[in-house]
RNA sequence: GGAGAGAUGGCUGAGUGGUCGAAAGCGCUCCCCUGCUAAGGGAGUAUACGUUAAUAGCGUAUCGAGGGUUCGAAUCCCUCUCUCUCCGCCA
């Protein structure tokens, strides 16, 4: 959520900076809600006021004996009025929310202007792409040869944008998995976290996925229903939710390895073929707790952390500063990391690395004591990939490729595959 | 799933319809006293929102959450959530 403040007394630069984005957003619509809420509420509170008065006044008559008969007749008119008055309130406070609850993060200054991924500027590059000396294959190809990467047997079980895997490509992606948890936990001083993959609808408000994008979300039909995380960060944010951090319990890392669900809508035609697209996938998250001062540093440090993971894995990418245009709804600023994919002959998004600033943790009423002031103040939080297991798993399966259809196994991943050093072949 | 008990401020814990945002103690902050330490005395010590130039005043809300009764609710009624104990079941 942007700062109702700020939002209330810099209107036209906070619509201006959404129209970075390319929102559009009513100003007119808002403020004239704004000037009917201001009415509303002084004119609720002034009632309320009144009526305290009058009641404490009843209290007191009562206790010294008095006649109280008069006061209440007084008193009595006042209900319908105030009623009224409240129910106006409410439904003026309940639109304000809807607007407020719709808006994305304002976009930082450094921040590429640009409409589409086209504009993405891209900021460094690790490593050339290998030269191989025979065509390489997508990993659809190379998993199908091999007999350990099975869509037909997921479409039967489940569908659409499901794999299954078997054999040593399902043991390499644990080993990913495995590799990435030691590498953040014990050199990135990450706290690994267990978390639950079922939520209730307020800690997705609180990460910005509800209210607006519920169409990308797997839900159970129970009355109060749960959703499937569509990342770690929900949880693993909302672990903040309405607290007040001492000062020295942040900064806050924290990284745990989750399923992520998505159903993925809207997304028909893209990446239809292979493990690029997926209802459901596994991914290794990073979560920064900050002050807001550290943030910014924060967010670069996030960054390394992910790219620790391909560089150790010798896999070719680079780091994209995500446009105005396409930033994530919560994000103030995100990088990509996108690994080099032989099979496609292009780069892909492996992970995505954003500072939320102080718009989440608005939403979970997460906040850190001031030690100077003694006073709460909004903390930032940060998230990140680091990195898509399922991604992950292509890129190793094309970058190592052979040209008998076998995979190497990367030499970080060795101590996870026992014996095995290729897989196929 | 069944039975019972409970949920109050940073913590402990009082408060069963009326100057209760809430006693008392602990903790914390400041001041005084004081060779040092210990002890002692005094004052202060929630959050959010609104209004405002203001983290000054003033107002509103908050005693697990949501509804209700009442002129007035931490206190009464209803629904829900969570915690604890016992039983059952289970990985």
């Amino acid at each position: 959520m942007i700062d109702p403040k700020l939002l209330r007394a810099s209107t036209a630069e906070v619509a201006a900076n959404l129209a970075r984005r390319g929102f559009d957003f009513d100003a007119d619509a808002y403020l004239a809600l704004e000037e009917k809420r201001k009415a509303l509420q002084i004119e609720t509170e002034t009632l309320k006021s009144e009526k305290n008065a009058s009641a404490k006044q009843i209290g007191q008559a009562k206790a010294r004996g008095e006649d109280i008969e008069p006061l209440l007749a007084a008193v009595k008119s006042f209900g319908d009025r105030l009623d009224e008055a409240e129910a106006g309130l409410e439904e003026v406070l309940e639109a304000l929310r809807d607007i407020e609850l719709g808006l994305p993060n304002l976009v930082a200054d450094d921040v590429p202007d640009g409409s589409s991924e086209h504009d993405n500027v891209e900021v460094r590059r690790w490593s050339e792409p290998a030269a191989f000396p025979f065509d390489p294959r997508d990993h659809v190809s190379l998993g199908a040869d091999l007999g350990l990467l099975d869509f037909d047997a997921a479409a039967r079980i489940s569908g659409s944008r499901f794999a299954v895997m078997r054999g040593g490509l399902a043991r390499l992606q644990r080993a990913l998995v495995q590799f990435m948890l030691d590498v953040h936990t014990s050199e990135h001083g990450y706290q690994e976290t267990y978390v639950p993959y079922l939520v209730q609808a307020a800690a997705l408000t609180g990460t910005g996925q509800l209210p607006k994008f519920e169409a990308d979300l797997f839900k159970t039909t129970d009355e109060t229903p749960f959703y499937l995380i569509p990342t770690a960060e929900v949880p693993l944010t909302n672990l903040a939710r309405d607290t007040i951090f001492d000062a020295d319990q942040l900064p806050l890392r924290l990284t745990a390895h989750t399923p992520c669900f998505r159903s993925e809508a809207g997304s028909y035609g893209q990446d239809t073929r292979g493990m690029i697209r997926q209802h459901q996938f596994e991914k290794v998250e990073l979560v920064h707790l900050v002050p807001a001062s550290q943030s910014e540093a924060a967010l670069e440090e996030l960054t390394s952390h992910a790219e620790t993971i391909l560089q150790r894995l010798e896999l070719p990418y680079r780091v994209v500063s995500l446009c105005a245009g396409d930033i994530g709804f919560g994000a103030t600023k995100t990088y990509d990391l996108e690994v080099w994919l032989p099979g496609q002959n292009k780069y892909r998004e492996i992970s995505s690395c954003s500072n939320c600033g102080d718009f989440q943790a608005r939403r979970m009423k997460a906040r850190v004591r001031n030690p100077e002031t003694g006073k709460p103040e909004l903390i930032h939080t940060l998230n990140g990939s680091g990195v898509a297991a399922g991604r992950a798993l292509i890129a190793v399966m094309e970058n190592y490729q052979q040209e008998d259809g076998s995979i190497r196994v990367p030499d970080v991943l060795k101590p996870w595959m026992g014996d095995t050093e290729v897989i196929g072949g």
